[in-house]
DNA sequence: GTGGTCTAGACCACG
DNA sequence: GTGGTCTAGACCACA
Protein backbone atom coordinates (compact mmCIF):
# COMPACT_ATOMS: atom_id res chain seq x y z
CA UNK A 1 0.00 0.00 0.00
CA UNK A 2 2.81 2.42 0.78
CA UNK A 3 6.27 2.77 1.26
CA UNK A 4 8.81 3.90 3.21
CA UNK A 5 12.46 4.32 3.07
CA UNK A 6 14.45 3.85 6.18
CA UNK A 7 17.64 5.48 4.53
CA UNK A 8 16.05 8.56 4.24
CA UNK A 9 16.58 11.55 7.00
CA UNK A 10 13.09 12.08 7.15
CA UNK A 11 11.14 10.40 10.27
CA UNK A 12 9.58 7.57 9.27
CA UNK A 13 6.36 8.97 11.39
CA UNK A 14 6.26 11.58 8.83
CA UNK A 15 6.93 9.38 5.97
CA UNK A 16 4.09 7.57 7.06
CA UNK A 17 1.71 10.16 8.11
CA UNK A 18 2.43 11.91 4.66
CA UNK A 19 2.16 9.00 2.44
CA UNK A 20 -1.37 8.28 4.04
CA UNK A 21 -1.91 11.89 3.68
CA UNK A 22 -1.74 11.46 -0.14
CA UNK A 23 -3.11 8.11 -0.16
CA UNK A 24 -6.12 9.78 1.26
CA UNK A 25 -6.37 12.69 -0.96
CA UNK A 26 -6.53 10.73 -4.40
CA UNK A 27 -9.79 9.47 -2.87
CA UNK A 28 -8.96 5.90 -2.56
CA UNK A 29 -10.36 5.47 0.42
CA UNK A 30 -14.67 6.35 0.93
CA UNK A 31 -15.52 8.37 4.05
CA UNK A 32 -16.01 5.94 6.51
CA UNK A 33 -13.35 2.49 5.10
CA UNK A 34 -11.43 1.67 8.09
CA UNK A 35 -7.27 1.81 7.86
CA UNK A 36 -5.43 -0.97 8.46
CA UNK A 37 -5.05 -1.89 12.17
CA UNK A 38 -1.73 0.24 13.67
CA UNK A 39 0.15 -3.17 14.51
CA UNK A 40 -0.95 -4.24 10.87
CA UNK A 41 0.56 -1.92 8.92
CA UNK A 42 3.50 -1.87 11.17
CA UNK A 43 4.24 -5.38 10.03
CA UNK A 44 3.72 -4.96 6.73
CA UNK A 45 6.22 -1.72 7.25
CA UNK A 46 8.79 -3.54 9.18
CA UNK A 47 8.64 -0.97 11.69
CA UNK A 48 7.32 -0.74 15.36
CA UNK A 49 3.73 -0.38 16.11
CA UNK A 50 4.30 3.18 18.43
CA UNK A 51 5.60 4.65 14.78
CA UNK A 52 2.41 4.20 12.73
CA UNK A 53 0.57 4.84 15.67
CA UNK A 54 2.04 8.65 16.22
CA UNK A 55 1.14 8.65 12.47
CA UNK A 56 -2.28 7.59 12.73
CA UNK A 57 -2.62 9.69 15.72
CA UNK A 58 -1.48 12.91 13.93
CA UNK A 59 -3.80 12.48 10.71
CA UNK A 60 -6.34 11.98 13.69
CA UNK A 61 -5.32 15.53 15.42
CA UNK A 62 -5.31 17.10 11.67
CA UNK A 63 -9.27 15.27 11.53
CA UNK A 64 -8.18 13.14 8.54
CA UNK A 65 -9.47 10.18 10.46
CA UNK A 66 -10.84 9.02 13.28
CA UNK A 67 -9.48 6.84 15.81
CA UNK A 68 -10.79 5.49 18.90
CA UNK A 69 -10.22 2.32 21.12
CA UNK A 70 -10.75 -0.63 20.71
CA UNK A 71 -11.84 0.13 17.21
CA UNK A 72 -10.44 0.55 13.83
CA UNK A 73 -9.31 3.55 12.55
CA UNK A 74 -12.03 5.07 10.07
CA UNK A 75 -11.84 7.60 7.45
CA UNK A 76 -13.29 10.99 8.47
CA UNK A 77 -16.80 11.84 7.13
CA UNK A 78 -16.88 15.22 6.37
CA UNK A 79 -14.62 17.82 4.79
CA UNK A 80 -13.35 20.15 7.15
CA UNK A 81 -13.38 24.21 5.75
CA UNK A 82 -11.00 25.23 8.26
CA UNK A 83 -8.78 26.66 5.46
CA UNK A 84 -6.77 29.32 7.37
CA UNK A 85 -4.80 26.50 8.75
CA UNK A 86 -4.55 24.80 5.66
CA UNK A 87 -3.61 27.61 3.61
CA UNK A 88 -0.94 28.39 5.48
CA UNK A 89 0.34 25.25 6.09
CA UNK A 90 0.33 25.21 2.21
CA UNK A 91 2.04 28.26 2.08
CA UNK A 92 5.04 26.95 4.26
CA UNK A 93 5.11 23.79 2.64
CA UNK A 94 5.23 25.04 -1.29
CA UNK A 95 7.65 27.70 0.08
CA UNK A 96 10.21 25.10 1.53
CA UNK A 97 9.47 22.75 -1.89
CA UNK A 98 10.46 25.81 -4.18
CA UNK A 99 13.42 26.74 -2.08
CA UNK A 100 14.68 23.14 -2.47
CA UNK A 101 14.59 23.27 -5.77
CA UNK A 102 16.35 26.76 -6.18
CA UNK A 103 18.91 25.75 -3.83
CA UNK A 104 19.30 22.58 -5.48
CA UNK A 105 19.96 24.38 -8.78
CA UNK A 106 16.58 23.80 -10.64
CA UNK A 107 14.94 26.68 -12.90
CA UNK A 108 11.98 28.12 -12.02
CA UNK A 109 10.68 26.78 -15.07
CA UNK A 110 11.92 22.89 -13.70
CA UNK A 111 10.25 24.17 -10.58
CA UNK A 112 6.58 24.85 -12.31
CA UNK A 113 7.02 21.94 -14.29
CA UNK A 114 7.31 19.53 -11.69
CA UNK A 115 4.49 21.15 -9.78
CA UNK A 116 2.21 20.53 -12.36
CA UNK A 117 2.87 17.32 -12.64
CA UNK A 118 2.08 17.00 -9.10
CA UNK A 119 -0.89 18.31 -9.47
CA UNK A 120 -1.86 16.26 -12.30
CA UNK A 121 -0.88 12.98 -9.99
CA UNK A 122 -4.15 13.89 -7.83
CA UNK A 123 -6.50 13.68 -11.19
CA UNK A 124 -9.81 15.59 -10.94
CA UNK A 125 -11.76 12.12 -9.67
CA UNK A 126 -15.29 11.84 -9.11
CA UNK A 127 -16.71 10.23 -6.21
CA UNK A 128 -17.46 6.71 -8.35
CA UNK B 1 27.52 36.64 0.44
CA UNK B 2 24.97 34.18 1.90
CA UNK B 3 22.32 34.95 4.28
CA UNK B 4 20.53 32.44 6.94
CA UNK B 5 17.58 32.63 9.06
CA UNK B 6 18.52 31.38 13.16
CA UNK B 7 14.42 31.61 13.32
CA UNK B 8 13.95 29.13 10.71
CA UNK B 9 13.23 25.45 11.84
CA UNK B 10 16.07 24.58 8.88
CA UNK B 11 19.26 23.32 10.50
CA UNK B 12 21.93 26.31 10.22
CA UNK B 13 24.36 23.88 9.02
CA UNK B 14 22.11 22.52 6.18
CA UNK B 15 21.15 26.43 5.35
CA UNK B 16 25.00 27.24 5.06
CA UNK B 17 25.51 23.98 3.02
CA UNK B 18 22.27 25.29 0.70
CA UNK B 19 23.11 28.35 0.19
CA UNK B 20 27.01 27.41 -1.06
CA UNK B 21 25.55 24.78 -3.11
CA UNK B 22 23.24 27.45 -4.63
CA UNK B 23 26.55 29.76 -4.96
CA UNK B 24 28.50 27.07 -6.64
CA UNK B 25 25.91 25.88 -9.08
CA UNK B 26 25.51 29.70 -10.11
CA UNK B 27 29.61 29.52 -11.46
CA UNK B 28 30.73 32.40 -8.88
CA UNK B 29 33.82 29.92 -8.28
CA UNK B 30 36.23 28.47 -10.42
CA UNK B 31 37.53 25.41 -10.13
CA UNK B 32 40.65 25.66 -7.59
CA UNK B 33 39.00 28.81 -5.89
CA UNK B 34 39.61 29.04 -1.86
CA UNK B 35 36.22 29.33 -0.01
CA UNK B 36 36.34 31.66 3.20
CA UNK B 37 37.69 29.92 6.37
CA UNK B 38 35.42 27.76 8.62
CA UNK B 39 36.03 30.77 11.29
CA UNK B 40 35.94 33.75 8.66
CA UNK B 41 32.37 32.65 7.72
CA UNK B 42 31.49 31.77 10.99
CA UNK B 43 32.37 34.95 12.22
CA UNK B 44 30.43 36.42 9.66
CA UNK B 45 27.40 34.40 9.80
CA UNK B 46 27.41 35.01 13.71
CA UNK B 47 27.14 31.45 14.36
CA UNK B 48 29.74 29.00 15.81
CA UNK B 49 32.54 27.81 13.30
CA UNK B 50 31.49 24.09 14.63
CA UNK B 51 28.19 24.63 12.47
CA UNK B 52 30.08 25.95 9.46
CA UNK B 53 32.88 23.19 9.88
CA UNK B 54 29.94 20.81 9.17
CA UNK B 55 28.54 22.46 6.32
CA UNK B 56 31.90 22.27 4.52
CA UNK B 57 32.12 18.47 5.81
CA UNK B 58 29.08 18.27 4.14
CA UNK B 59 29.63 19.90 0.82
CA UNK B 60 33.48 17.92 0.82
CA UNK B 61 31.19 14.44 1.33
CA UNK B 62 29.10 15.47 -1.73
CA UNK B 63 32.54 15.81 -3.44
CA UNK B 64 31.81 19.54 -4.33
CA UNK B 65 34.88 20.64 -2.24
CA UNK B 66 37.68 19.92 -1.04
CA UNK B 67 38.76 20.74 2.44
CA UNK B 68 42.03 19.66 4.11
CA UNK B 69 43.75 20.41 7.73
CA UNK B 70 46.31 23.53 7.66
CA UNK B 71 44.56 24.64 3.80
CA UNK B 72 41.76 26.65 2.91
CA UNK B 73 38.53 24.99 1.10
CA UNK B 74 39.06 24.75 -2.95
CA UNK B 75 36.78 24.23 -5.44
CA UNK B 76 36.41 20.86 -6.70
CA UNK B 77 37.73 20.48 -10.57
CA UNK B 78 34.03 19.65 -11.77
CA UNK B 79 30.77 17.36 -11.14
CA UNK B 80 27.17 18.26 -12.29
CA UNK B 81 25.62 18.47 -9.20
CA UNK B 82 23.13 16.43 -8.18
CA UNK B 83 20.22 17.48 -9.46
CA UNK B 84 18.39 13.76 -9.79
CA UNK B 85 18.02 13.96 -6.17
CA UNK B 86 16.82 17.26 -6.22
CA UNK B 87 13.96 16.53 -8.76
CA UNK B 88 12.47 13.56 -6.72
CA UNK B 89 12.81 15.47 -3.87
CA UNK B 90 11.17 18.32 -5.34
CA UNK B 91 8.35 15.59 -6.66
CA UNK B 92 7.96 14.28 -3.07
CA UNK B 93 7.53 18.14 -1.54
CA UNK B 94 5.13 19.19 -4.27
CA UNK B 95 2.52 16.18 -4.14
CA UNK B 96 2.57 16.55 -0.05
CA UNK B 97 2.05 19.87 -0.57
CA UNK B 98 -0.28 19.24 -3.14
CA UNK B 99 -2.48 16.07 -0.61
CA UNK B 100 -2.66 18.84 1.86
CA UNK B 101 -4.04 21.43 0.32
CA UNK B 102 -6.78 19.02 -1.64
CA UNK B 103 -7.21 17.25 2.10
CA UNK B 104 -7.98 20.88 3.38
CA UNK B 105 -10.69 21.73 1.22
CA UNK B 106 -8.59 24.09 -0.97
CA UNK B 107 -9.24 24.23 -4.61
CA UNK B 108 -6.88 23.49 -7.52
CA UNK B 109 -6.92 27.00 -8.73
CA UNK B 110 -6.43 27.74 -4.79
CA UNK B 111 -3.25 25.63 -4.51
CA UNK B 112 -2.19 26.97 -8.28
CA UNK B 113 -2.54 30.89 -6.79
CA UNK B 114 -0.22 29.94 -3.44
CA UNK B 115 2.43 27.94 -5.67
CA UNK B 116 2.89 30.87 -7.70
CA UNK B 117 2.98 33.97 -4.76
CA UNK B 118 5.26 30.50 -3.15
CA UNK B 119 7.66 31.32 -6.30
CA UNK B 120 7.63 34.83 -6.77
CA UNK B 121 8.46 34.89 -3.04
CA UNK B 122 12.05 33.76 -4.27
CA UNK B 123 12.25 37.05 -5.89
CA UNK B 124 13.84 36.95 -9.73
CA UNK B 125 17.42 36.59 -8.80
CA UNK B 126 20.02 37.42 -11.55
CA UNK B 127 23.10 35.21 -12.02
CA UNK B 128 25.65 38.25 -11.13
CA UNK C 1 -34.09 6.48 29.80
CA UNK C 2 -30.32 7.39 29.24
CA UNK C 3 -28.82 8.28 25.70
CA UNK C 4 -25.01 7.62 24.58
CA UNK C 5 -23.17 9.41 21.51
CA UNK C 6 -20.88 6.98 19.88
CA UNK C 7 -19.30 9.45 17.73
CA UNK C 8 -18.06 10.97 20.92
CA UNK C 9 -14.17 10.19 21.92
CA UNK C 10 -15.81 9.69 25.30
CA UNK C 11 -15.73 5.81 25.73
CA UNK C 12 -18.82 3.98 25.92
CA UNK C 13 -18.67 3.07 29.56
CA UNK C 14 -17.99 6.30 30.95
CA UNK C 15 -20.73 7.59 29.52
CA UNK C 16 -23.09 5.32 30.85
CA UNK C 17 -21.70 5.35 34.18
CA UNK C 18 -22.04 9.08 34.09
CA UNK C 19 -25.53 8.99 32.82
CA UNK C 20 -26.33 6.60 35.82
CA UNK C 21 -24.55 8.10 38.35
CA UNK C 22 -26.65 11.81 37.28
CA UNK C 23 -29.93 9.42 37.34
CA UNK C 24 -29.12 8.33 40.76
CA UNK C 25 -28.68 10.89 42.06
CA UNK C 26 -31.55 13.01 40.61
CA UNK C 27 -33.30 10.52 43.42
CA UNK C 28 -35.41 8.96 40.54
CA UNK C 29 -34.64 5.48 42.32
CA UNK C 30 -35.09 4.32 45.89
CA UNK C 31 -32.29 2.59 47.69
CA UNK C 32 -33.31 -0.89 46.54
CA UNK C 33 -34.92 -0.42 43.41
CA UNK C 34 -33.62 -2.61 41.14
CA UNK C 35 -31.57 -1.54 37.77
CA UNK C 36 -32.36 -2.72 33.94
CA UNK C 37 -30.26 -6.30 33.62
CA UNK C 38 -27.20 -5.62 31.82
CA UNK C 39 -28.10 -7.31 28.93
CA UNK C 40 -31.47 -5.50 28.67
CA UNK C 41 -29.85 -2.15 29.31
CA UNK C 42 -27.17 -3.38 26.75
CA UNK C 43 -29.56 -4.21 24.15
CA UNK C 44 -31.53 -0.72 24.58
CA UNK C 45 -28.61 1.22 23.65
CA UNK C 46 -27.20 -1.03 21.32
CA UNK C 47 -24.17 -2.04 22.71
CA UNK C 48 -21.96 -4.86 23.96
CA UNK C 49 -23.00 -6.45 27.25
CA UNK C 50 -19.55 -6.18 28.10
CA UNK C 51 -19.98 -2.46 28.45
CA UNK C 52 -22.29 -1.96 30.17
CA UNK C 53 -21.08 -4.74 33.13
CA UNK C 54 -18.01 -3.09 33.11
CA UNK C 55 -20.04 0.83 33.86
CA UNK C 56 -22.35 -0.73 36.77
CA UNK C 57 -18.80 -2.76 38.03
CA UNK C 58 -17.79 0.96 38.14
CA UNK C 59 -20.26 2.24 39.65
CA UNK C 60 -20.27 -0.81 42.65
CA UNK C 61 -16.38 0.07 43.29
CA UNK C 62 -18.06 3.71 43.80
CA UNK C 63 -20.54 2.21 46.02
CA UNK C 64 -23.72 3.67 44.45
CA UNK C 65 -25.12 0.50 43.50
CA UNK C 66 -24.55 -3.58 44.49
CA UNK C 67 -24.20 -6.05 41.90
CA UNK C 68 -24.59 -9.69 42.47
CA UNK C 69 -23.70 -12.81 40.38
CA UNK C 70 -27.77 -14.02 39.51
CA UNK C 71 -29.28 -10.90 40.93
CA UNK C 72 -30.39 -7.65 39.62
CA UNK C 73 -27.77 -4.83 40.71
CA UNK C 74 -29.80 -2.90 43.20
CA UNK C 75 -29.64 0.29 44.66
CA UNK C 76 -27.33 1.07 47.89
CA UNK C 77 -28.74 2.87 51.16
CA UNK C 78 -27.54 6.56 50.79
CA UNK C 79 -24.34 7.87 50.25
CA UNK C 80 -23.57 11.51 49.60
CA UNK C 81 -22.77 11.47 45.60
CA UNK C 82 -18.93 12.31 45.12
CA UNK C 83 -19.20 16.09 44.28
CA UNK C 84 -15.85 16.74 45.81
CA UNK C 85 -13.81 14.86 43.10
CA UNK C 86 -16.49 16.10 40.52
CA UNK C 87 -15.64 19.62 41.26
CA UNK C 88 -11.86 19.90 41.61
CA UNK C 89 -11.95 18.11 37.81
CA UNK C 90 -14.79 20.64 36.52
CA UNK C 91 -12.46 23.50 38.25
CA UNK C 92 -9.24 21.92 36.34
CA UNK C 93 -11.37 21.40 33.29
CA UNK C 94 -12.81 25.20 33.41
CA UNK C 95 -9.22 26.47 34.23
CA UNK C 96 -7.21 24.34 31.08
CA UNK C 97 -10.16 25.79 28.44
CA UNK C 98 -9.71 29.45 29.66
CA UNK C 99 -6.10 29.02 29.41
CA UNK C 100 -6.75 28.01 25.49
CA UNK C 101 -8.92 30.69 25.01
CA UNK C 102 -6.38 33.19 26.37
CA UNK C 103 -3.52 31.59 24.86
CA UNK C 104 -5.37 31.49 21.20
CA UNK C 105 -6.19 35.48 21.86
CA UNK C 106 -9.38 35.67 22.51
CA UNK C 107 -10.85 38.55 25.02
CA UNK C 108 -12.14 37.41 28.24
CA UNK C 109 -15.62 38.14 27.06
CA UNK C 110 -15.45 35.71 24.25
CA UNK C 111 -14.94 33.34 26.37
CA UNK C 112 -17.49 33.73 28.51
CA UNK C 113 -19.74 34.01 25.31
CA UNK C 114 -18.54 31.05 24.79
CA UNK C 115 -19.21 29.15 28.06
CA UNK C 116 -22.44 30.75 27.94
CA UNK C 117 -23.54 28.79 24.55
CA UNK C 118 -21.74 25.90 26.09
CA UNK C 119 -23.83 26.35 28.70
CA UNK C 120 -26.92 26.48 27.45
CA UNK C 121 -26.06 23.30 24.71
CA UNK C 122 -27.40 21.24 27.63
CA UNK C 123 -30.83 22.47 27.99
CA UNK C 124 -32.99 23.32 30.89
CA UNK C 125 -33.32 20.11 32.07
CA UNK C 126 -36.24 19.39 34.60
CA UNK C 127 -35.75 17.10 37.51
CA UNK C 128 -38.96 15.55 36.28
CA UNK D 1 6.79 24.63 39.00
CA UNK D 2 3.92 22.42 37.94
CA UNK D 3 2.35 19.49 39.20
CA UNK D 4 1.04 16.13 38.07
CA UNK D 5 -0.59 13.23 39.23
CA UNK D 6 0.68 10.12 38.52
CA UNK D 7 -2.93 8.29 39.54
CA UNK D 8 -4.75 10.33 37.64
CA UNK D 9 -6.10 8.63 34.47
CA UNK D 10 -5.04 11.65 32.54
CA UNK D 11 -1.68 10.95 30.45
CA UNK D 12 1.38 12.86 31.92
CA UNK D 13 2.25 13.95 28.69
CA UNK D 14 -1.06 15.85 28.77
CA UNK D 15 -1.75 16.89 32.08
CA UNK D 16 2.35 18.60 31.42
CA UNK D 17 1.06 20.22 28.21
CA UNK D 18 -2.16 21.57 30.25
CA UNK D 19 -0.14 22.89 33.43
CA UNK D 20 2.28 24.63 31.33
CA UNK D 21 -0.18 26.14 29.21
CA UNK D 22 -2.21 27.37 31.92
CA UNK D 23 1.78 28.65 33.44
CA UNK D 24 1.94 30.88 30.01
CA UNK D 25 -1.56 31.97 30.38
CA UNK D 26 -0.95 33.65 33.11
CA UNK D 27 2.16 35.67 31.54
CA UNK D 28 4.65 33.76 34.13
CA UNK D 29 7.16 34.06 31.18
CA UNK D 30 7.75 36.50 28.89
CA UNK D 31 8.36 36.21 25.15
CA UNK D 32 12.01 34.52 24.13
CA UNK D 33 12.05 33.25 27.90
CA UNK D 34 13.67 29.59 28.25
CA UNK D 35 11.68 26.81 29.81
CA UNK D 36 13.39 23.95 31.66
CA UNK D 37 14.98 21.63 29.11
CA UNK D 38 13.34 18.27 28.52
CA UNK D 39 15.71 16.29 30.60
CA UNK D 40 15.72 19.13 33.53
CA UNK D 41 11.90 19.17 33.81
CA UNK D 42 11.44 14.91 33.60
CA UNK D 43 13.97 14.84 36.40
CA UNK D 44 12.39 17.39 38.40
CA UNK D 45 8.69 15.62 37.86
CA UNK D 46 10.28 12.32 37.89
CA UNK D 47 9.00 11.10 34.72
CA UNK D 48 10.68 9.82 31.70
CA UNK D 49 12.26 12.72 29.46
CA UNK D 50 10.36 11.21 26.43
CA UNK D 51 6.94 11.91 27.85
CA UNK D 52 7.75 15.62 28.95
CA UNK D 53 9.55 15.94 25.18
CA UNK D 54 5.91 15.15 23.79
CA UNK D 55 4.25 17.53 26.29
CA UNK D 56 6.86 20.40 24.40
CA UNK D 57 6.23 19.06 21.02
CA UNK D 58 2.24 19.47 21.63
CA UNK D 59 2.87 22.93 22.70
CA UNK D 60 5.28 23.66 19.80
CA UNK D 61 2.70 22.06 17.31
CA UNK D 62 0.33 24.42 18.88
CA UNK D 63 2.46 27.37 18.05
CA UNK D 64 3.10 28.46 21.84
CA UNK D 65 6.67 27.47 21.89
CA UNK D 66 9.28 27.11 19.73
CA UNK D 67 11.85 23.99 19.77
CA UNK D 68 14.93 23.73 18.16
CA UNK D 69 17.74 21.15 18.27
CA UNK D 70 20.54 21.65 20.35
CA UNK D 71 18.95 25.31 22.15
CA UNK D 72 16.53 25.63 24.72
CA UNK D 73 12.99 25.48 24.39
CA UNK D 74 11.46 29.11 24.21
CA UNK D 75 8.30 31.23 24.68
CA UNK D 76 7.15 32.10 21.04
CA UNK D 77 7.16 35.71 20.56
CA UNK D 78 3.98 36.75 18.88
CA UNK D 79 0.43 36.43 19.79
CA UNK D 80 -1.61 34.18 16.65
CA UNK D 81 -4.99 35.07 15.18
CA UNK D 82 -6.10 31.54 14.46
CA UNK D 83 -8.71 32.38 15.83
CA UNK D 84 -11.21 29.58 14.16
CA UNK D 85 -9.56 26.90 15.42
CA UNK D 86 -8.92 28.37 19.65
CA UNK D 87 -12.71 29.12 19.32
CA UNK D 88 -13.52 25.34 18.24
CA UNK D 89 -11.13 23.97 20.77
CA UNK D 90 -12.49 26.42 23.29
CA UNK D 91 -15.77 25.30 22.77
CA UNK D 92 -15.26 21.51 23.06
CA UNK D 93 -13.34 21.86 26.24
CA UNK D 94 -15.98 24.29 27.62
CA UNK D 95 -19.09 21.99 26.59
CA UNK D 96 -17.12 18.75 27.90
CA UNK D 97 -16.80 20.50 31.38
CA UNK D 98 -19.65 21.33 31.54
CA UNK D 99 -21.05 18.09 31.04
CA UNK D 100 -18.64 16.95 33.42
CA UNK D 101 -19.98 19.01 36.18
CA UNK D 102 -24.08 18.66 35.13
CA UNK D 103 -23.56 14.42 35.32
CA UNK D 104 -21.30 14.38 38.70
CA UNK D 105 -24.82 16.51 39.97
CA UNK D 106 -23.70 19.82 40.13
CA UNK D 107 -25.81 22.77 39.56
CA UNK D 108 -25.88 24.96 36.48
CA UNK D 109 -25.19 27.44 39.31
CA UNK D 110 -22.42 25.67 40.64
CA UNK D 111 -20.67 25.47 37.24
CA UNK D 112 -21.47 28.62 36.40
CA UNK D 113 -19.67 29.86 39.79
CA UNK D 114 -16.86 27.21 39.10
CA UNK D 115 -16.31 29.14 35.64
CA UNK D 116 -16.23 32.48 37.69
CA UNK D 117 -13.55 30.95 40.14
CA UNK D 118 -11.10 29.91 36.82
CA UNK D 119 -11.58 32.67 34.89
CA UNK D 120 -10.61 35.44 37.86
CA UNK D 121 -7.45 32.88 38.72
CA UNK D 122 -6.13 34.03 35.09
CA UNK D 123 -6.09 38.62 36.54
CA UNK D 124 -5.65 40.96 34.07
CA UNK D 125 -2.22 41.56 34.16
CA UNK D 126 -0.22 43.80 32.40
CA UNK D 127 3.04 43.21 31.04
CA UNK D 128 4.93 44.87 34.23
C1' DG E 1 24.93 20.38 26.44
C1' DT E 2 20.26 20.64 23.76
C1' DG E 3 16.08 18.17 21.43
C1' DG E 4 14.53 14.18 17.94
C1' DT E 5 13.57 9.58 16.61
C1' DC E 6 13.16 4.91 16.94
C1' DT E 7 12.85 0.32 19.02
C1' DA E 8 11.24 -2.63 22.53
C1' DG E 9 8.10 -4.13 25.48
C1' DA E 10 5.03 -3.66 29.66
C1' DC E 11 0.54 -2.60 30.91
C1' DC E 12 -3.98 -0.47 30.38
C1' DA E 13 -8.69 0.67 28.36
C1' DC E 14 -12.14 -0.48 25.28
C1' DG E 15 -15.47 -3.51 22.53
C1' DG F 1 -9.01 -8.07 18.91
C1' DT F 2 -8.37 -2.68 18.76
C1' DG F 3 -5.61 1.72 20.10
C1' DG F 4 -3.15 4.48 24.20
C1' DT F 5 0.44 5.44 27.38
C1' DC F 6 4.59 5.02 29.60
C1' DT F 7 9.29 3.51 30.56
C1' DA F 8 13.79 2.48 29.05
C1' DG F 9 17.48 3.21 26.49
C1' DA F 10 20.09 3.45 21.99
C1' DC F 11 21.57 6.53 18.67
C1' DC F 12 21.47 10.77 16.01
C1' DA F 13 21.62 15.90 14.86
C1' DC F 14 22.68 20.32 16.26
C1' DA F 15 25.08 24.34 18.81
Amino acid sequence: MIRIDTNSSKPLEEQIAGALRQTLAQGEFEPGDELPSVRQLAGDLGVHFNTVARAYRRLADEGLIIVRRGRSAVIRPQRRTATRVTKSTLQEQLSEAVATGLLGGLSRDDIVQTFKEALAGFGERKKS
